[in-house]
DNA sequence: GAGCTGACAGATTTCAATAATTGTCAGCCA
DNA sequence: TGGCTGACAATTATTGAAATCTGTCAGCTC
C-alpha cells in the first residue's frame, strides 16, 4: 500500500515519465504500476484501457499547450495583425522548441495524438476559434481586409502547416525553418491587410 | 536466355511492376529477375544495388510529373497569375488523383521518395525554379507586387506544403480539400497581386 | 568477349515457440 | 466498505533458428 492514495493525476504523471524514458512502443501499464509501486489492476480502477491512460497523458498535455498560447494572444493592448502573428510566432517556436530539444518525448507525442486523433483534433479546433476571433477583430477594427473570419482562420492555419504540423518535425530542424516561416507568415498579411 | 538484350529501361519497368504489385518491403531484386526470367545477377549488371534500382525508378517517376506539369504552366498565352495558378492547381489534383486512385502504389513512392531523399529534393528544387519564374514574370509585367521571386516562390511552395506534400495525403481523401486549396491560393493571391 | 548464370558469403527476414502484457474479477485487508 | 492485490484468459511481443535476399564473381555460352 502507497502511502497515499492513489489518484489519476499522479498516474498520468507516471504514465508521462514511463513514456519518456521507454518510449510508446514500449511503455506498459505494468511499468507504470512498477514505477507506482502498485499493481497493475490499481491503474485499471482509475482508467478503463491503456488507450484511455495514454488519451488523458496527450490530453493533459495539449491543455498545457493551450494554456500558454491563451496568455500570448490574449494581450488587449495589440492590435489584432500583432496578436495574430504574436499567436503563430508562439505555436510555432513552442513546438519548434520541444521538437529540438527532447526529439524522443515529442516523438512519442507525435505517435500518440496519431492514435488519438479526437483529442488533437479537439485542440485544432480551439486554435481555429482562436485564430478567427482575432481575425473577426481584425476585420471589425479596419486592420484587416473584410471577409468570413472562419475561412479567413482555416486558409492560415493551413498556409503554415508546414510550421506547426508534427509531421514536418524533421525539417524543424534546420536552421532555415525561422525564415521560411517569417517569409509564409508575411506573404499571408499581405493579402489579409486592408488597402 | 531472352529473345531481345536487357536494358535499363526495361529492368526499371519491371522493377515498376514489382513495386506495384508487392509493395517497397516485399519487393525484391529477385522478383524482378523473375518477372524478366532472368537471373538477379544480370540486374546487378546494369544496376550496382537494389538501392540505385530503386532510384531510378523514382527519378523516372518524378521526370513524367515534371513533363506534364511543364507542359501546363508554359502556355505563353495566360498572363502570369493564371500560369502560377495553373501550375499549382495542377500540381496538387496530379497529386490528389494519384493517392486516391491507387493509395498502395502512391504509398509505395511515398517511401521510396523518402529513402531517396536527393532525388526528391531535386525534384523540389526545379519546382521552385518554375515558380520563381512565374513570380518573376509576373513583376515584370506589373500583375505581381514587386519583392524577391526566390523569397517569394519558397513562400508559395511553403504555405501550399498541405497540398503537395505526401506526408498529408490522407488529409487529401477528404472532399473539403478542394475548397481548402482554393482557399489557401487565393489568400496568397492576394497578398501577390500588386496594388 | 559481351552478356548471362548460378554458387556462395554475409546480412536480413520469416515463423513458430515462448514470454510478456492487457484487461477482468473474486477476494483480501485496513 | 473502498481501495488494492494477484491469479487468470486472451492477446500481443520477443526470440532465435531456418529461410530468403543482397551483392560478388568465376565460369559458361553464343
Amino acid at each position: 500500500m502507497r502511502a497515499e492514495p492513489l489518484d489519476a493525476e499522479t498516474i498520468v504523471s507516471a504514465t508521462e515519465e514511463v513514456l519518456r524514458r521507454y518510449g510508446p512502443e514500449k511503455a506498459t501499464v505494468l511499468d507504470v504500476a512498477r514505477m507506482l509501486g502498485v499493481s497493475h489492476g490499481s491503474v485499471y480502477r482509475h482508467f478503463p484501457s491503456k488507450v484511455a491512460l495514454r488519451e488523458a497523458v496527450i490530453r493533459r498535455w495539449l491543455d498545457r499547450v493551450r494554456e500558454d498560447l491563451a496568455a500570448t494572444a490574449e494581450d488587449a493592448r495589440l492590435t489584432p495583425p500583432d496578436r495574430l502573428r504574436r499567436l503563430l510566432t508562439a505555436m510555432f517556436t513552442a513546438k519548434w522548441t520541444k521538437a529540438r530539444e527532447d526529439p524522443e518525448l515529442f516523438a512519442t507525442f507525435r505517435v500518440l495524438a496519431r492514435e488519438h486523433s479526437t483529442v488533437s483534433s479537439a485542440h485544432v479546433a480551439h486554435l481555429l476559434d482562436q485564430i478567427r476571433a482575432i481575425v473577426a477583430d481584425g476585420i471589425a477594427s479596419g486592420d484587416f481586409a473584410p471577409g468570413d473570419p472562419a475561412a479567413i482562420a482555416r486558409g492560415v492555419l493551413h498556409a503554415t502547416t508546414r510550421f506547426h504540423d508534427p509531421a514536418h518535425a524533421t525539417a524543424w530542424h534546420s536552421p532555415e525553418v525561422d525564415a521560411d516561416a517569417e517569409n509564409v507568415v508575411s506573404l499571408l498579411f499581405q493579402g489579409l491587410r486592408a488597402r
